[in-house]
DNA sequence: TCGTGTCAAGATCTT
DNA sequence: AAGATCTTGACACGA
């Protein structure tokens, strides 16, 4: 079984190589001419553009297939203040070369929009806010020429005080959404609110794939066999290779937090529950891609 | 240069 | 009704 691993955003190997810097809005406000706000977004989405290039580089040359980019490539792309340039046009020649490399070197890439971004939200205003955030995700990926393998993981949402009703209205919401940036959407399970059973419920019924999150399921679940589940998981990926989330707990005081590497006899544990199946790893530990070689040494040997 | 408070955004729990 | 927390890297400001 060939298992591809990953990590998200930044790398704790490859120094000063920030995908996701910005400026604050207060900060923006301070500069009065529009061409020097302009020149400000420009140099920073080049920077993150830049570094996103050289961490592909760092990844092939690891053998890390999967990568997540930075949800803040753009420095304000979905804020009011920010729409004073055409940053895919302007900056298409990197875009289009992020791509190149992703494609030829067959690596595997995905968003993940914030915990701001609502897609079950009540508030109308929150959902177009959520819209217009997923629309700029897309944005950034049609402009890399990545088909919709390249996807957007999101959380269902808020309960707020009714699953079966805030569920429903993320399906009605997803309907909403433009056709390809459904096909892009991938949900997960959460560590609060929605359990497995609950996202496969949607997913099944959305015909969307589903991400297991193995941490945020010890977190929070409904009393699911997690072996049971697998198969049914796994088979809202339909004929693509499913994906899966791993994480340790920080600590027993905070086990929600993340922490600093992959307890390899945790995941090997998880291996042995998944033996029939085929996947791929997300890890989100805060070494990054450094626990990503540090658990695929604890597993060769 | 370093440490610390702050940051666009939502939901939820506490006060 | 207002504030803290979640979670988090990076910014911004003052020492």
């Amino acid at each position: 079984m060939e298992l591809d691993f990953g990590y998200a955003c930044i790398s704790n190997i490859i120094k000063d190589c920030s995908t996701a810097k910005t400026v604050t809005i207060k900060q923006f406000k301070k500069i009065d001419d529009s061409e020097t706000r302009h020149w400000k977004l420009k140099r920073i989405t080049e920077t993150n553009l830049q570094n996103t290039i050289r961490l592909l580089w760092h990844n092939i040359a690891e053998n890390i297939k999967l990568y997540r980019f930075s949800s803040q490539l753009v420095p304000l792309a979905t804020h009011q203040l920010g729409q004073i340039w055409d940053y895919t046009e302007e900056c298409a020649t990197k875009f289009a070369k992020i791509g190149r490399i992703i494609t030829e070197n067959g690596l595997k890439v995905s968003t993940h929009p914030g915990q701001y971004t609502v897609i079950n939200t009540p508030k109308e205003d929150v959902f177009t806010k959520a819209k217009t955030d997923l629309e700029y995700h897309n944005r950034v990926l049609e402009a890399m020429n990545l088909d919709s393998t390249a996807k957007m993981v999101t959380h269902t949402g808020g309960v707020y005080g009714n699953k079966k009703k805030a569920k429903d209205r993320f399906i009605t919401n997803f309907k909403r959404l433009d056709s390809t940036i459904q096909n892009r959407i991938v949900l997960e399970n959460d560590d609060t609110s929605y359990s497995i059973g609950d996202v496969l419920e949607i997913c099944q019924e959305l015909e969307i794939p589903m991400v297991l999150d193995v941490h945020h399921h010890n977190c929070y679940n409904q009393g699911e066999n997690l072996k049971k589940y697998l198969p049914k998981i796994f088979a809202t990926w339909s004929k693509r290779k499913p994906k899966i989330h791993f994480s340790s707990p920080y600590s027993e005081e905070k086990p929600r937090h993340h922490a600093d590497y992959i307890d390899a006899a945790a995941f090997k544990k998880f291996l042995n529950l998944a033996v029939d199946h085929n996947f791929d790893v997300m890890i989100e530990a805060k070494q990054k891609d450094k626990a990503v070689l540090k658990l695929r040494k604890e597993l060769e040997s």
